[in-house]
RNA sequence: GCCGCCUUAGCUCAGUUGGUUAGAGCGCUGGAUUGUGGAUCCAGAGGUCCCCUGUUCAAGCCAGGGAGGCGGUACCA
């Protein structure tokens, strides 16, 4: 009976996990992006763009399953041809075609090879809340350098990034760390074997998992994982690592690292420490930085014992605290904080993470913390893949929507609505010429304006148009006004300001607008702008 | 992946015990008006009531299944 001569609509909607970014969006982080920039560029970093698409073998996938969605990546095989075309995927990080270029251009490029890297990545995974399938990083990584003094440079590094967009100092810490201390804490409690690295990496998983969550869940938490396992609030239960008490403790004392340091202070230096002793009061860190470390070094020296991998790890992060020490970046910005994990296959020495300490209130009213948006460390095995030879690398890469979700937070960037443009409105359209004179007056003088291209029937609308596009004046001219060779020139800036108070007689008397000389008009236009500031 | 809530116009939402042609506000388009933006009036366009199956004379509403969204949680190079 009803007829189906209706054809569905294309539905106009972003695919899941995606976004469109309008104006300012595009525009104060692309200003972020360039203050980066800077900052890597005059660390003595080169700028580095390499293609979106990458070998599936370049990123270091296998073969993903053509029935599953990929295994986290977008990727395609390149002809149908009876599987001889090459798989190809989008980029999920801005490290692995790093490690190809270099491999590739070794001999051309010097080294160490110090570049920097910003754009969009992929990643084919179940979009969350603030997670995306395509997301901006922001990389600066030395290839070649096996010292930690390139380690403790991008440490110092990233904080005078997170200075430079708008952080203040005290308002993030750049969270130090070495793998192999966490190594060194994994022998001892018996999940790491020397002779036989892959026995316990199941366990180890966990382990590492369960101490990167301390944050979030505490000490109580963590231990629950180390054991049975963990039921969070929503009913989901999360398998434990199934260690024994002894295990227990000693991960559990690696993980108290920096409450046991900080209340040993707390006892010795009592005048220094703030009224609270919880964990984060770092008062008394920052009133004795260098027995902060040196204590925290010999507490983790004790942990990890007699192995020989977690003595060196703990050595390199002495090294990395002194080299920063003295070049001044004290526990203020930078300092050692034994919970940062990171990526579990992939880093193999230092690790760092930056983290924003302030807290926002969410529209639900409620206390959110930003957490981390940068993090790196040292890969030493990514080029071997290509070249067989062992490169040693390390890097960091900034979130890049994150860390300007939190500066819109913090007001930084952003808060206004930019500015429109100049609207010309058109009442007579034979005179459009003369419209678009005005335009490109005002254009020439380096003034962003525009002629209202839509129905000009309706004046209203051209005056609604210019409000929605924010804009801080609007011209008008009719033949009245071009048989005296002048124009009105509306403030609307000006205009709403009043309208707040006034009556609407009174708004729509117009003590906004003014009639000024034709050939005054970029002159006024100017002065009007300069006056809105 | 697991747990909970949700799904009706571009947006925010009404929709009676299951009963004709599913509504409102905002927005959009046009007009009484070819000279004035917040806040005049009139009209118009815009719908797979998330999908499928079932119950019923009759389903936006009831039942079963599925999908999608949101919030937690897990994983995350």
């Amino acid at each position: 009976m009803a007829k189906d001569t209706k054809t569905p609509r294309p539905k106009a909607e972003t695919p899941k996990g995606f976004r469109d970014y309008f104006g300012s969006d595009v525009t104060d982080r692309s200003q972020m992006l360039a203050q980066i920039a800077g900052v890597y560029h005059r660390y003595g970093f080169d700028a580095l763009e390499t293609s979106a698409v990458e070998t599936v073998e370049a990123l270091g996938k296998f073969l993903p399953d053509v029935d599953r969605p990929n295994e986290g990546v977008f990727a395609w095989q390149e002809f149908d041809d009876k599987d001889k075309g090459d798989w190809l995927a989008l980029r999920y990080d801005l490290t692995a075609p790093l490690a190809r270029v270099y491999a590739q251009h070794r001999n051309d490029l010097p080294t160490p090879y110090r570049r920097y890297a910003m754009g969009p990545v992929w990643r084919n995974e179940k979009p969350g809340p603030g997670r995306f399938r395509q997301f901006y990083q922001c990389d600066a990584d030395t290839v070649g350098a096996a010292s930690v003094a390139a380690d403790a440079e991008i440490c110092a590094m990233l904080s005078d990034t997170l200075e430079a967009v708008g952080i203040a100092r005290g308002d993030y810490v750049v969270k130090v760390n070495n793998r192999k201390v966490l190594n060194g804490v994994m022998e001892m409690a018996g999940v790491l074997d020397p002779n036989d690295p892959d026995r316990f990496k199941e366990e180890r998983g966990i382990v590492l998992r369960a101490i990167d969550k301390v944050d979030r869940l505490g000490p109580y938490g963590v231990a629950q994982l180390l054991q049975a396992g963990r039921r969070d609030e929503s009913g989901d239960f999360t398998e434990g690592a199934g260690l024994g008490r002894e295990q227990v403790e000693i991960v559990m004392g690696f993980v108290a690292a920096t409450t046991r340091v900080v209340t040993q202070l707390v006892e010795d230096f009592p005048d220094d420490a703030g009224d609270s002793w919880a964990p984060d009061n770092l008062r008394v860190v920052m009133a004795h930085p260098h027995e902060f470390k040196d204590r925290m070094l010999t507490y983790l020296r004790n942990i990890v014992g007699a192995s020989k991998v977690g003595q060196d790890g703990v050595a390199e992060l002495s090294e990395i605290a002194e080299l920063l020490n003295l070049q001044g970046y004290g526990p203020e910005r930078i300092r050692i904080d034994p919970s940062v994990v990171r990526g579990l296959g992939y880093y193999t020495g230092p690790v760092f993470e930056a983290e924003l300490t302030f807290e926002i209130i969410d529209d639900k009213g409620r206390k959110q913390q930003f957490g981390s948006v940068a993090g790196g460390g040292r890969y030493d095995d990514l080029v071997k893949r290509f070249t067989g030879q062992e490169v040693p690398a390390t890097g960091v890469s900034i979130g890049v929507d994150r860390l300007l979700a939190a500066l819109r937070a913090k007001g930084r960037v952003g808060g206004q609505v930019a500015p429109g443009p100049v609207v010309v409105t058109v009442m007579d359209r034979a005179r459009m010429a003369d419209y678009q004179t005005m335009v490109a007056d005002l254009r020439n003088a380096g003034i962003r304006a525009e002629v209202y291209l839509g129905n000009p029937k309706q004046f209203g609308n051209q005056l609604k148009y210019a409000d929605k596009r924010n804009s801080p004046v609007a011209v008008i001219a009719g033949g009245d006004e071009f048989d005296k060779g002048v124009v009105q020139i509306k403030d609307l800036i000006l205009g709403a300001e009043i309208a707040k108070n006034a009556s609407l007689d009174e708004w729509k008397d117009r003590p906004s607008q003014y009639e000024v000389l034709r050939d005054d008009l970029v002159a006024r236009v100017q002065a009007i702008l300069k006056g809105q500031g």
